[in-house]
DNA sequence: CTAAAACCTCTAGTCGCTAGAGCTACAAGA
DNA sequence: TCTTGTAGCTCTAGCGACTAGAGGTTTTAG
């Protein structure tokens, strides 16, 4: 049985959200000890990992709701485990597509200026010019 | 004289957010009508398609703040400017990086399994197994 | 003059935590 | 046994950048 910082410190997940993990149902509800003190047992641990790791991936938490879901289900086809990674690879793909437009405007924006005062500032005009920009960079 | 609506209309920037955007102070309170609604002078289209395209660009509002505020000093040298698009590039730089790594750890996740039961299934293995990660993949 | 559209303020919700206030429980040493 | 320090408890509020809605008032077109 771990205390809830043991399991923090095991994990590497803070205290408190360890607490909103288990308010937000992603973690199971613990046994207390007589004073009221949350227990955990083992399997918690790998739990908290679970989640932990794909949070570092960049899933939702409803996404990762979803997961733990679907692995208590082990008769189920897995198709809905994987179209969960491949939407999410398709969304980071997506993003990596948007940074790119952005880093393309904002670099043209960088050069612009051989100024030095901000009354002649070209960066400052090219921030207020959408016209200029050469993708359409929007969200 | 702009009403909020056709201000909104304008630049495409919602009622909501106009009245936010005041409220946080990055556009100067309007005069007002006899009834009280806001009438905006045609100078404060120029500040919002600013901010705006500032939003686009992925700039912090405490950025476009800043340059806001340089705007108003054209005698000041322009240097502060240049550094907030060159930070916002090595942000966009890192973001991407980060989001190249996702993509490397979750292609590799997607891969493993030609199962087709939960209980076998190597991608939700996969989600849970942080040592088989070719990259540090931490945000 | 009426009815619809637009406007007003204020509050609360989004996501994924995080920090702090004010209190109680537990473990180790004297 | 007592004390002290650390760790735990609940509850509330804050982050960023909006957005939605309730409940009421003003403007505008016909």
């Amino acid at each position: 049985m771990y205390s809830i910082g043991q399991l923090s410190k095991a994990t590497a997940i803070k205290v408190s959200t360890l607490r909103y993990y288990e308010e937000i149902g992603l973690i199971s509800k613990p046994d207390r000890s007589v004073g009221n003190q949350r227990r955990y047992e083992p399997s918690t641990l790998e739990r908290v990992n679970f989640i932990s790791h794909c949070r570092d991936l960049g899933l939702s938490i409803d996404s990762i709701r979803d997961l733990i879901t679907l692995s208590k289900m082990p008769d189920m086809p897995c198709i809905k485990a994987h179209k969960i990674a491949e939407d999410h690879l398709e969304k980071i793909r997506l993003k990596m597509l948007h940074l790119k437009k952005l880093q393309i405007e904002l670099k043209r924006i960088s050069e612009v200026c051989d100024q030095n005062s901000i009354g002649e500032c070209k960066v400052i005009e090219a921030f207020g010019d959408h016209d200029a920009c050469l993708t359409d960079h929007r969200p």
